[in-house]
DNA sequence: TTTTATTGATTGACGAGTCAATAAAGAACC
DNA sequence: GGTTCTTTATTGACTCGTCAATCAATAAAA
């Protein structure tokens, strides 16, 4: 049986299951064995290859912010001039990818997370830091005080994203991305 | 020992330890033995006023969107005019006793746990729809669309609030105001 | 025969909920 | 006013389940 060169695959296997059974249960209560399973292999191995509980969580957050960074990455990458870029990272926030319900509730359980557990708290930090350095410097020349505007402008799709987590209707990232550049365009007018 | 008419007073005990708890540990992964220890009791005794940690969860969950109500009610009674009422709810959202970081992370909590439990949902669609239904009424007089100001508005509570639980910071009710202000100012101003 | 993959079985801890026992306040009865 | 009964308060000890983590054993590549 034991084909080599499988710890790549388990792991991947293992970041993927995490996420479904957390957005699934809605909880962060989840146990090794049922993402294991989820996975196809043993809750043993599970733990053979990630020490533990914490560091299987921890590679899946990291997962989740990872392809959340290549979405505003490649959007960014066709935006052209400062408002395009603006609207670009709305856009990826709100994106399919990021705003399937499974993320979603996997994305707020993380949340708490990082109020518990300094590792997770580390990775939000980094992850909020880039998004508001990106807002803030693309709204430099378009808005009299860049840095409260990004501060608006990130927590209105920080809000967006906590209200559609909690609703229980299909995610509609198109709706929210119109509420957040209608608000864009108000801070424009000003 | 026994005093009678113990019961209120336990089971307000319990539920102020119990926001309080998951308060300090950031997490719903509290103990009924914490709780029990904090608010001076057995844990046997939690179980006999409350019959389940669910049924603890689900009167401190109440105690906050109660407390919430209240004082928006206080503050709305002050106001005159829509826009000082849309002002109101917003400055009862962050006033002290809601803002306290112990409430803010306890509310994250909450939020987190209706994603699992039915009660909890309920509790807190009647709380989301009344404060909806609240800044709709009275943005009314005041926009063109005033559903959709109401979304982007209750979007930015949320999310300021989801921000300020998040970061380890002292919490500043007032720079949270400033911002939907700003941000209602904007909306009018179109 | 060494390394990698894999699991069933086990350990050890922890925690929700129950229960039987203790204590005291009041009610009822004489 | 004392005795007995009922109700309320309270807890230590216990049960039962669950779960993270470990381990020893098996299998197959190299």
């Amino acid at each position: 049986m034991p084909k080599l060169g499988m710890e790549p695959i388990r792991r991947a296997a293992l970041v993927k299951a995490t996420i479904a059974q957390i957005g699934e249960r809605g909880s962060l209560d989840v146990t090794v064995a049922q993402i294991a399973k989820r996975a196809g292999m043993s809750s043993a191995l599970a733990h053979h290859y990630f020490g533990s509980k914490e560091q299987i969580f921890l590679a899946a957050m990291r997962h989740i912010l990872t392809l959340y960074a290549a979405e505003v990455r490649g959007a960014l990458l066709m935006a052209d001039g400062p408002q395009a870029r603006v609207e670009a990272i709305v856009r990826a926030g709100f994106g399919t990818s990021n705003f399937r319900p499974e993320t979603i509730a996997a994305w707020l359980n993380f949340y708490v997370l990082s109020l518990t557990f300094a590792d997770a708290a580390r990775l939000l930090r980094v992850y909020q830091s880039r998004l508001r350095s990106n807002l803030v410097y693309n709204l430099r020349p378009l808005v009299s005080d860049p840095a409260a505007a990004a501060t608006r402008l990130a927590g209105l799709i920080d809000g967006l994203y906590l209200q559609q987590g909690l609703s229980h209707t299909a995610a509609d990232g198109r709706a929210a991305t119109a509420h957040v550049l209608a608000s864009l365009a108000s801070e424009l007018a000003r």
